[in-house]
DNA sequence: CGCAATCTTGTAATAAGATAACGTCACATC
DNA sequence: GATGTGACGTTATCTTATTACAAGATTGCG
């Protein structure tokens, strides 16, 4: 059922008002951020958000980051799911890089299969300064 | 003054104790968590916890899960600060296990300065299910 | 010693992030 | 029409983390 990348069109009202909050965005924002920003459409409670939230991180139009606590939407529509994501979250600018990688991805399998650990969902984030903020 | 990794003895009290509670646990603890714990110390409030884990992380001995929200002590003695750590997380037991791995390392170094990526942090978890956790 | 600078601690209050529990509504299926 | 399913709304509650302020302890001089 969620298979494939789920097209615009077939999401909800407010998973379509989530999705677009953060795609306005020049980087990730918290739950709390967007219902801040979704109050004038009727958003009232954080479930509404997080309900949202969770359908988009399933259809993998959006990500969650983790050292962030927030959301940011996929910058990279061929991410297919099969490939292993990594973050590169500026800590000036807050801008966000997504990346996945081949080498990156068969290396984290070979370490896990090594230890007979069953991997389900990796999270990469680097932490650092963008190639524009390191100038300042 | 803090180049080198602490010994024990360096520890303040109230770092001892916080140090002590993570050191004795199976897996990773929550700062509330510990919070419980240390009642019987002494421990009121919160920041007493934060404040002794910020060191404690700040000295290398301990680590933050940020897809846990919770704290492990460092299993990896050797773990110099100079290779990346990555965490093999098992979503039934809770055991997390500690790996660096040069190859990682490596890659990672190389996709930053690809992008010309300053590289300060990296985070990488791994979740899914230890070997044990598989047979059940 | 006397004093300042710094570090560590204690406490209360509050902010920020996330979920539980309950009921309602719309729609598809049989 | 009965039934099941999924999205929605609302309230309350829980977990995680920080801000602000004050009091002790420690160190390093002069
Ligand atoms: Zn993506
Ligand atoms: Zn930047
Ligand atoms: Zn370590
Ligand atoms: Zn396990």
């Amino acid at each position: 059922m969620n298979e494939h990348v789920h097209a615009a069109t077939d999401l909800t009202k407010n998973q379509t008002l989530v999705m677009g909050a953060l795609t306005n965005s020049d980087g990730p924002l918290s739950a709390y951020t967007i219902l801040d920003q979704l109050r004038d459409h009727g958003f009232r409670a954080p479930l509404q958000v997080y309900r949202a939230l969770d359908k988009l991180v399933e259809f993998g139009l959006v990500h969650r980051l983790e050292s962030l606590n927030a959301f940011v939407a996929c910058r990279h529509p061929g991410c297919d799911g099969h490939q292993t994501i990594a973050f590169m979250i500026c800590e000036s600018c807050g801008q966000v890089n997504e990346i996945s990688d081949g080498i990156l991805t068969k290396r984290l399998k070979a370490l896990a299969d090594e230890a007979s650990f069953a991997l389900k969902k990796t999270t990469i984030e680097l932490r650092g300064l963008c190639r524009s903020c390191q100038a300042a």
